[in-house]
DNA sequence: GTCAATACTTTGTCCTGACAAACTCACATG
DNA sequence: CATGTGAGTTTGTCAGGACAAAGTATTGAC
């Protein structure tokens, strides 16, 4: 096996010996040094040869089998699948993923004033009609051209962006800057037509394919951070993602 | 603490004592006898209580924990965030999908045939151009309407079906019983515009906007299984999924 | 040679015990 | 009154052991 697997874990550093133990599996995998079908060495002596127990391995592997990479059989074995890393659908904004993807993000941002909820926001945020929150409208920019329109309902005591917050950074970013955490979400993804003043603002022919998502985005003690309703140039933009069961 | 809780454990079943205690959390949380922010008991607690050990418990609330349905704090405890199971995306087929949420799917098979694999297919299925693969295409009515058109290809190796078990049967079911359980899929979605022949197909105006996905899925064993490109009346169909981070 | 019983390997489940790290809160101190 | 110190609570990590269940390979009977 690897050479690096034989190097000692580092008992003194904050990071777990299980965590320690996946990333060296992880990174074997991914440099290919262990070949896709391969099975990796049983659990038992995997632990006598990294000095921690079986509960450690196992859950370093388990850490790997949630990922897609590696998959067990009892009476088997573990055998690796997939050499790279397939994470499940991010809780990502857009701009974050533009970011990353290496392209160079810009907002405009439409409107941004308080006002009653719209109705479709007031169901997906489980709040009162009539009650008052932000409304923002913002344009999204990737490489010089408009991407998307976006349209988000954030309650008043969750987050009170300003312009310039909004034009510089992403709304998930501005979120968790405020302490505010998306850790789960629901969303639709459609498709549908462009009015024409969609169609002009994104710079599309009338009755141009858009996509469109709404995503509403709770923080871990329960609480509605956002809703959303955007629409993406279906000739530019596409969702992707990874599935795995286990 | 609800009384579901204090009853005794099967240990005689084959289910695991750790899935037993996750399924009863999880029918007190969905029926609303541990309220949102409410906090359960402790592990230790918990433990003694049910007569188990505190990694079993632990192994039960961090199946819940990843279903978004608790979440934990050092020093705090455990909190109840979402009533309800958020699934992951699921890695399911628009057949079964619509079994069961109640509709009725019927599937007519438009074309079954051996041919060389198109060039869209090849690079996803990862085989060489000029390899010969099944190719299927479909329609797939729920309510006596049109929903969707569907191509499909499939490695020879994997599956040889016939146009009976496809009328009758979803795709992912053949492969199943045939032994090959999809375990790892990417997918994109997009959006465009109907051609006119698919317009006819789906009884929709030429061209209306039409939600798109293609996928390729993968066995455990990391060997490809099939490549599907589809589109869907985006007036009739849109995909729901919740993501979590954890 | 075929098929069933058996031994072996490997992961799955579960236990007890221990200490560490993060958080809360009361209390003492300036 | 503000502040930080320390005790208490709760989850996080880790050890080591035991047996069960599922698959694989070998062996033996017919």
């Amino acid at each position: 096996m690897a050479p690096e697997l034989h190097a000692r874990l580092d008992r003194s550093s904050p990071v777990p010996l299980y965590f320690q133990v996946a990333s060296r599996l992880q990174a074997l995998i991914e440099r290919g040094e262990i070949g896709v079908g391969a099975r990796i060495e049983n659990e038992i002596d995997l632990a006598e040869r990294l000095g921690v127990s079986r509960p450690t391995i196992r859950r370093a592997i388990q850490y790997l089998v949630e990922r897609g990479m590696l998959i067990r059989k009892r009476g088997v074995g573990t055998q690796v699948v997939h050499p790279k890393v397939r994470r499940p659908v991010e809780l990502s904004s857009l701009y974050d993923d533009l970011v990353s993807s290496g392209r160079t993000p810009r907002t405009e941002v439409l409107q941004l004033t308080v006002m009653p909820v719209p109705a479709q926001a007031a169901a997906a945020l489980e709040i009162e009609l009539g009650t008052e929150v932000t409304w923002i409208e913002r344009l999204r920019y990737a490489g010089g051209e408009p991407l998307a329109l976006m349209h988000n309902a954030i309650p008043l005591g969750v987050l009170r962006p300003d312009r310039a917050d909004l034009a510089e950074h992403g709304l998930y970013e501005l979120l968790r800057r405020a302490g505010h955490v998306p850790r789960i979400a629901t969303q639709m993804i459609g498709a549908r037509s462009a009015t024409s003043a969609e169609a002009r603002t994104l710079t599309e022919k009338r009755g141009a394919s858009l996509l469109t998502m709404s995503r509403t985005a709770w923080d871990a003690a329960g609480h509605v951070l956002e809703y959303g309703s955007h629409v993406y140039r279906a000739s530019r933009y596409s969702f992707e993602l990874s599935l795995s069961t286990h």
